[in-house]
DNA sequence: TTGAAAGCGGTACCAA
DNA sequence: TTGGTACCGCTTTCAA
């Protein structure tokens, strides 16, 4: 079937052992030699089955991704990092979508196991560390992402959210809104931490809010919009309505700006909103969607370049590593209540560059 | 490191032969080793080593993919349908991304091959057959989806590309304009068949377009949206203005439409818009985007099933199957000029449900 | 019902 | 500089 290096040892008189040496570029092989086995090799178009490679070296160069989601753009544009920089070490992706589901997510990684992938990198769906006991027994490097877990200590490499939670609630804190309310998502350490800074930007500017301003948006990563929706509709039925709301994410923030609109109210004059994600056609929204940049190919860059160094200390149990991003504010018309330029004509630039604490 | 069918072997005092045949559900094995096998199977938590396996059968139970690029959500919910039926077969997803150049999936190409993955799915951003002759060569199974190739007898998977343009056309008629333009993309087969589509449809009808009501929008694909907003310009510059444009793809309509609202222009009232591609967040635009509908997951799931056929059969080599989906047209604002009623509350559905030719 | 032996296509060590 | 040999972990005859 496929050529073997039998075939052209064969082929050319010489040993298996030399076309080996020679694909290596190994320095004890003649120039005369070498030449005539990478012509063959070329003639014959040669390629070394991987699969036995990986067997004989342990080295599969693959990596192991697993996403919850490819749909999400979050996670589109992480992999986009992620294999930017893998590629050029000869790595490759195989990707698993735990389809937000647990179980499946287990099972996946256990797929990736047997695979014999070099590392794994997580966003995790586990309501427990235990999949990652599995994976630690097996002293395979990995690297969580997005998400991490209290009281493991992981690789871990995503966004400060506790940073995002206050970036987002002091810019609207900025442009004048106090009564403002959070639709907050599960119980993991992403949704924790932007409460934590919502929160804590409150406490820091003497503001408070009353319980019932933090909604939970149940559903919130399946179907953000319609959660965040619901969501929204609850805090517009309290008797003193918020005048901004910070939301979890950007289907949320969608759902909520839905909610906002349809009920005959003003975005951002009666309520601001701003969302998580900055994704990419934020601008091109009905009122176009502030919100914080999680640096996404960033975070795939990041995780990479933690995966290789990982993979190349032979087994020295290194203290895990966190590599935080620092988030970024972008404001756009549902919190500044002006319509962002539209981008230059002629211009190549992709996204709205409205960055940093805009205040008005 | 990991534990190997001899590790239980040794344990047993059986041979690995044995182990092998348990782990296979070979029938000749005593229920009694079989349990005992299993049992130590399950507490030592053994995994075969697929890459040995996939050296010995020759199956790695991998399909290769190859996509321009996965942050376009068209290609992740392809992949989304690709892998949720490859799951179910034991199958994985290697996904290569092209970054759209020809060189770079070339070799990502030769790198899968090398890799020996079962079969390989295409999204090709090729201008020439060569590289699909070299999988040829290698006797690999291979699945083209959303672009094909003249002259080129390969298996493919994809929409009917002249009635996405028919379909949108007529849709542009149907509600009343009669000057009607196309944003067209480059020389691929999609483009083609769209304008295609465009022109018979046009033809059908009676109506004539002057040629400068096709334009051709660079770059389409890397930055549809900026191209997009170029060509209408060019488009609302002209003497008579069109009053309706039909775009290549969704970014490209955005940029259109971008364009036409910042130029005073109202849509659809002074000129309707519609995309193709039907993207995730369309309804939740400026102004909710009319588009068609490609079956995305569809075309997925459609060339999951046509790579497994291919790999069953051991070496027929099987006439090309051509698999063409149904486009759907989803008319929104952007031509029917009434806000679709926002989603139902409580409801799970998604997505915009305006379906059919939908005349007024 | 069980297992010994021969590979699958490479790599690594060491001797020639 | 070259190549013999053992082996990576598993499957596949085929004999016991």
């Amino acid at each position: 079937m496929a050529i073997r290096m039998k075939d052209i040892a064969l082929d050319l008189g010489v040993s298996i052992v030399t076309i080996s040496k020679v694909l290596r570029n190994h320095s004890d092989i003649s120039e005369e030699t070498r030449q005539r086995v990478l012509k063959r090799m070329r003639e014959l178009n040669y390629q070394p089955n991987l699969a036995a490679r990986a067997l004989v070296t342990g080295r599969s160069y693959t990596i192991g991704l697993v996403v919850p989601d490819l749909v999400h753009s979050f996670f589109s544009e992480v992999a986009k990092g992620l294999s930017s920089v893998l590629r050029q070490h000869g790595y490759r992706l195989l990707i698993s979508t735990s389809e937000e589901d647990p179980v499946l997510e287990r099972g996946e990684i256990d797929d990736l196991l047997a695979r014999r992938v070099d590392a794994l990198i997580i966003a995790s769906t586990q309501w427990t560390v235990e999949s990652f006991r599995r994976i630690e027994e097996r002293e395979m490097p990995y690297v969580l992402i997005d998400r991490s877990f209290l009281g493991l200590p992981a690789n871990f490499v995503g966004v400060d959210d506790v940073e995002v939670g206050r970036l987002a609630t002091e810019h609207l804190i900025s442009i004048g809104c106090r009564r403002i309310a959070h639709i907050r998502g599960p119980e993991v350490s992403t949704a924790m931490g932007r409460l934590e800074g919502y929160r804590r930007a409150l406490a820091r500017h003497g503001l408070e809010a009353p319980p019932a301003y933090v909604v939970y948006g149940k559903s919130i990563d399946d179907a953000g919009d319609v959660s965040g929706q619901e969501s929204m509709t609850l805090l517009l039925n309290l008797a003193t309505r918020p005048d901004a709301v910070f939301c979890y994410n950007d289907p949320t923030a969608m759902g909520a700006m839905r909610a906002a609109l349809a009920s005959g109210l003003r975005v951002p004059e009666d309520v601001a909103v701003i969302g998580c994600g900055n994704f990419y056609y934020a601008d091109l929204l009905q009122v176009p969607l502030s919100s914080i940049d999680q640096d996404s190919t960033g975070i795939g860059e990041q995780a990479a370049k933690l995966a290789l160094s990982l993979m190349e200390v032979k087994s020295a149990p290194a203290r895990p590593r966190s590599v935080l991003l620092q988030p970024k504010l972008v404001a756009r018309a549902s919190t500044l209540g002006v319509q962002v330029p539209s981008r230059p004509l002629l211009s190549g630039l992709r996204r709205s560059v409205a960055v940093g604490d805009a205040t008005p």
